[in-house]
DNA sequence: CCGGTTACTTACCGACATGCTAGTACCTTA
DNA sequence: TAAGGTACTAGCATGTCGGTAAGTAACCGG
């Protein structure tokens, strides 16, 4: 389907008010664009990643923050946590099929942001 | 460029730790990924909006909020706006072409969520 | 001269998101 | 016995986000 199509679809969406301030969608938007939860799917998107490798790689993250959203994330179905009952303890993280359907909307946005960042940052200053 | 490739691209920004902590593009993507950016965003990738058509659109939005939002958009050149110097005021609020092109992106996300919003909410009683 | 319209701005305030610091549990290695 | 690695959880402090409500400006129509 091709982006104007898309564009079409959603108006008719908006128009028939698709998108209402208690509806379900807003939830999982907001899960989903949310401060950290972006970057831990972006993490996972590539391959599976354990519990020290997200902290590293979503930089900046606390203990608390990570845990919360790897919750919220694996509620919503778009996360799949596997504890192996080994000691130290090992928990791998990755993505369901859900969630993989998910990050391959999300990988490009967030690519074109890596790719824009300094743009725009600079055009504030202009 | 193919969905995976684009993965693969990602992680060599991943592991160059191009996503650092007080990045540029770390702000950016709150920006755009902050709670009424997003419907903003797309309640103006169909078409030029007035400022009382987004506080429908984007239900449930403050004037404070709206106000802020649009601001920052435009500092970041995403959205331009227009005042027509008439009584009562016009304000026309539409995209750049640097946020049209972040726009194509986001829609599908949009369309996706959508789409699942209701699978996943159920998914959470199950 | 008073209400209506449109697009805001400002001040105030509370709640929730987030951060920081500790603490837990279990085993390994020294 | 003590330190260290791994994956958490809990409690308290804080700060920012967002909401509410009111005010501003400019003109028109009655």
């Amino acid at each position: 389907m091709s982006v104007s199509n898309r564009v079409t679809e959603l108006r008719r969406r908006f128009d028939a008010e698709i998108f209402p301030a208690q509806c379900p969608s807003r939830m999982v938007l907001d899960h989903v664009t949310s401060k950290w939860g972006v970057l831990v799917l972006a993490a996972l998107a590539e391959e599976p990643r354990r519990w020290g490798e997200l902290r590293r790689i979503a930089e900046g993250i606390s203990e608390k923050m990570l845990a919360q959203t790897l919750k919220t994330l694996e509620r919503d179905g778009l996360v799949h946590r596997e504890a192996h009952p080994v000691i130290p303890p090992r928990v791998d993280y990755s993505l369901t099929s859900r969630g993989e359907e998910l990050a391959a909307l999300l990988v490009p946005l967030l690519a074109w942001v890596i790719d824009h960042a300094d743009e725009i940052v600079t055009t504030e200053q202009g």
